[in-house]
This record gives structure tokens, C-alpha cells and sequence, in this order.
DNA sequence: ATAATAAAAGATATCATTGTCTTTTATGTT
DNA sequence: AACATAAAAGACAATGATATCTTTTATTAT
């Protein structure tokens, strides 16, 4: 479905989130660690996220990721998979073609459409806001 | 969604349905011209299609690949799909994560497991009988 | 100013998927 | 039997995603 850096942004992305509501910034190596993800490969992914706007990184000395928690409300899953794997989720055909749509579609394009339609409204309306506080019930994780 | 293994599988397997429909067998020439893919790759494809039964095949002068009517009314996209890309698709977690299910979920689990669903009750619910059926429409195509 | 911390940036390496090429096997035709 | 056709099988190559390593830049504390 989504890329490993699709995969890792989302969840390095939820745990800063986290973590900020706390009130801490979290550095590179705490994020890797709690979301077991690799070190070096993440720290390429949340440049992206920094770049993008998605999160905020502050370099030196009790540095690190965060995110402003009235951020948190507006920032949903979409804007994210957009910065890391772009639109083709929403666009790309079932089928691999390059033009399918409803006028020119592959024999899966009705189908197809209808639950990418469920996929899309998903992903725009669960903010990272929903997340955190989710993750709060202690019955979710973020790791293995 | 689908590997590239696998949109090229279910175009070139709708199109030796479709043609097959209409009692010609096909080449793997024809059918990588008729779906516009690479050729050899699509012979790799085809003998794991042939392998697990989904297509046959008749090696020599006027062989080629064929599905029999009577088996395109049980066969579904589902059974394509996993043999060209296993059950990743129904099981794997959105966030990657290695363990992930509804005793021990990540934060995004449930919201996927009901898209997920869907997904599978489509490709459970549809034959390659209706999606050749359809094809007689002419509305549809399948290359390019 | 210097040293320490932490992210950013750039270069490079690894791996799985995708794709190609060559040889072999099976089958029908002359 | 010899030849032509077409899929099967195996070896190999190219590509893009994944992952790592090193250097640079920014910031804080001493």
C-alpha cells in the first residue's frame, strides 16, 4: 500500500506528535528507537517532513522534532502520504495503465475508484490530533 | 497497490479470458503487444500463472494460452492476485509493522482493516467471466 | 572562542523488483 | 526424420527503493 518511507514518515510523524503534546522534542535517535525504524534512513524521511512543513526541527543542543499541537488539529494523514509517495495512491490505475479514467477506463476502474474513494476520505479526515489521542489509550504501538 | 508483476498478470489474464471467449488461443506475442508490456517479463509472468493453474498453455505450432469458459466463472481476481503478489495485500499492516492485529493493533489498524475488507470482497466477488463480459462493452481497454 | 550536540546534506552501498537474453523442451507440420 | 513454432527454464542485467556513512551547518553551553 504505502512505501517504507511512507510507512516510517507516518509513524515517526504520530510518536513526535505524541511526544510534543508531552511537551518534549524528541532527537533522531529517540525517534529510530521508538519506532524501530532505521537511523540513518529516517533521518532522510523527516528532512522531507521538515521540508514539507509536516513536522519542525530545531539543530544544536536540547534540539529535535516537533510539532505544534495546534498543527496537530489541521495536519491530517493525506498531507503526509502526499510529501512521501506522492498522489499515485489516489490516481495510479488497479491495472498499472497510464490513462485510465472514467472516460478511457481499465475493466477494474469502477471498482477500483470506489474504494480509493473510501481510502482518500479516510486519510484526509483522521488527523494526527485523533492519533495522539488515541495512542493515549495504551492499546496501540508504534513498534515491531 | 498491485506489484507490476501483478497489473501485467490480471491485464494479460483478462485478455486470454476475453479471447479465449471467443475459442482463440493466444501467443505470448500477442497478448504482450495487446496489453503493452515487455515481452520476456511477461513470459516469466505467464508460467506462474501456468504453474498455479489459473491459465494453461499448449507448447508448439498453434499453441498459446487459453482459459476454459466453464473456469472462468469460479476463477476470481483474488486467486490472481495471490499467486502474483501473495496475501500481503489482505494482511499487512499499514504502518509496516511486523505485528499488528486487532489484540495488538497500531493506530491506524481498524480504520484499514474496513477499507481492507472491501478491497478483498472485491476481488473475491469478481470473475474473470463479468470483467470479460464487460470487455464486450467496448468502453474499456486495456494498454496503454 | 571552543567544544559539544543535533539536524541537514551529500555520497555511496545494498537489495528486491523489474526486465532481458539464451538455451531447452514440447508439439505440430512437411 | 527434419523443421518450424511456441512455451519453459535458467542465467544475467538494469533500475529504483531502501539503507548507510561521512561531512557540513546551526545552535547551545562552558
Amino acid at each position: 500500500m504505502f512505501s517504507k518511507s511512507c510507512e516510517y514518515g507516518l509513524r515517526a510523524t504520530i510518536f513526535i506528535g505524541q511526544q510534543s503534546h508531552l511537551g518534549t522534542k524528541v532527537s533522531l535517535t529517540t525517534i529510530s528507537e521508538a519506532i524501530d525504524s532505521p537511523q540513518a534512513f529516517t533521518a532522510k524521511i523527516l528532512q522531507q517532513l521538515t521540508k514539507n512543513n509536516i513536522v519542525n526541527s530545531i539543530k544544536g543542543p536540547h534540539g529535535g522534532f516537533f510539532i505544534e499541537t495546534e498543527a496537530m488539529k489541521t495536519l491530517n494523514l493525506s498531507a503526509i502520504v502526499e510529501v512521501l509517495d506522492g498522489d499515485s495512491i489516489y490516481t495510479g490505475c488497479g491495472l498499472g495503465l497510464k490513462q485510465c479514467n472514467d472516460k478511457k477506463p481499465c475493466p477494474l476502474h469502477f471498482k477500483f475508484v470506489a474504494i480509493r474513494e473510501e481510502l482518500k476520505n479516510m486519510l484526509q479526515n483522521t488527523t494526527l490530533l485523533m492519533l495522539v489521542n488515541d495512542m493515549e489509550l495504551d492499546i496501540f504501538h508504534l513498534k515491531t
